[in-house]
DNA sequence: GTCTATACCTTGATAGAC
DNA sequence: GTCTATCAAGGTATAGAC
């Protein structure tokens, strides 16, 4: 029962992860149903079966990426049971990234960028992935004792998103590595000061 | 003869200075022709007579910007003859636009943002207006004695971008200011600790 | 559930009258 | 220089055969 997929699941699940990764790499007003629908072998009518809308393939690209976020935090608390390990885990994700993240930039800051010009309901959606970071991190920073654990976290996501910005805008993840340094550097410090 | 404009100039600079402010407010290419059009209120067809095509009315205006700042950052240097005040002038000016920025982001970074995921051709022109603060904040670092004046740059460059992106994500200027604040305070303290 | 054909609209771009 | 009419291409979305 469970081993097998709904039908039509595989086909859904098919257009989600191309769509996933097209969003990304070009951009979600930039990426057509053809476009879907070349790189995933599927026929363009199809997709109507599966979905109403563009939008609705976004929202379900969004909940595959917010799961997928999830799942990634929940590992690293499964993983470590120190805060300062999963923060510098944290930044070993960045890392790992950094040619894609040079390249197209992040996934969450690139999309909310994108939908918060002037597509206000889609946007609300996205920004749901940098809750996820935000409140993590919060935890964290909470567990090591610091004060304003939620301010510090935004500063983080902010420091994280500035670094990717710059890379891809200058296509440089030596730059990355560099920042991602400081930025190591940096948690340490102000992680030893509280213990 | 100078104060008399060229006939066509005024349409022209009409076009561009609407597609500047919807290139920013919707994004390049969520912005139609129509859409400019309609807003400054010049039929479609005329567009064609001062623009060969849409690339080349984003030229224009990428042209405009980098003049706006390259007179905006020369207004700076003329108006304060030290370094450390010329930085907060820097960080004035964005406190001064964070409605914007809350609302629409960083002209410059999500237009780069937009167009590096798959416009490489049009990225690399839009890349220039950060080359304009990198090497303003370059020299700015440099009078003040510092070694890396270039890298340093780079990192102040992440540092707006990414207090902006975030401000964007959650429309929260608040965040925007109190980042700003932090920059400051980091910002003295950078350049006290060489004086 | 899958796929073909197609409707309908908007897009960037062109031709040509004025 | 300005504007209208129009084009071909591409977009999302629908209808309906299989």
């Amino acid at each position: 029962m469970m081993s097998m997929a709904e039908k039509g699941e595989v086909s859904r699940q098919q257009i989600v992860e191309t769509a996933n990764r097209l969003f990304y790499q070009r951009g979600y007003n930039q990426t057509s149903f053809s476009d879907i629908a070349e790189a995933a072998a599927i026929p363009r009518g199809n997709f109507y079966y599966h979905f109403k809308t563009k939008d609705d393939i976004l929202a379900a690209v969004v909940d595959y990426r917010i799961e997928h976020i999830r799942a990634m935090l929940a590992d690293w608390d499964r993983e470590f049971a120190d805060a300062r390990a999963r923060l510098r885990r944290f930044i070993q994700m960045v890392r790992g990234s950094g040619k894609d993240l040079a390249r197209y930039g992040c996934p969450m800051g690139s999309l909310n960028i994108e939908l918060g010009k002037a597509q206000p309901a889609l946007k609300a959606k996205a920004r749901k992935m940098f809750d996820l970071f935000r409140d993590w991190l919060a935890a964290q920073l909470k567990a090591l004792g610091h004060k304003d654990a939620a301010g510090l976290a935004l500063h983080l996501l902010g420091r994280a998103q500035g670094i990717v910005v710059v890379a891809q805008v200058y296509g440089d993840q030596k730059y990355l590595n560099q920042e991602l340094d400081q930025f190591e550097a940096w948690l340490d410090k102000q992680v030893s000061s509280r213990k």
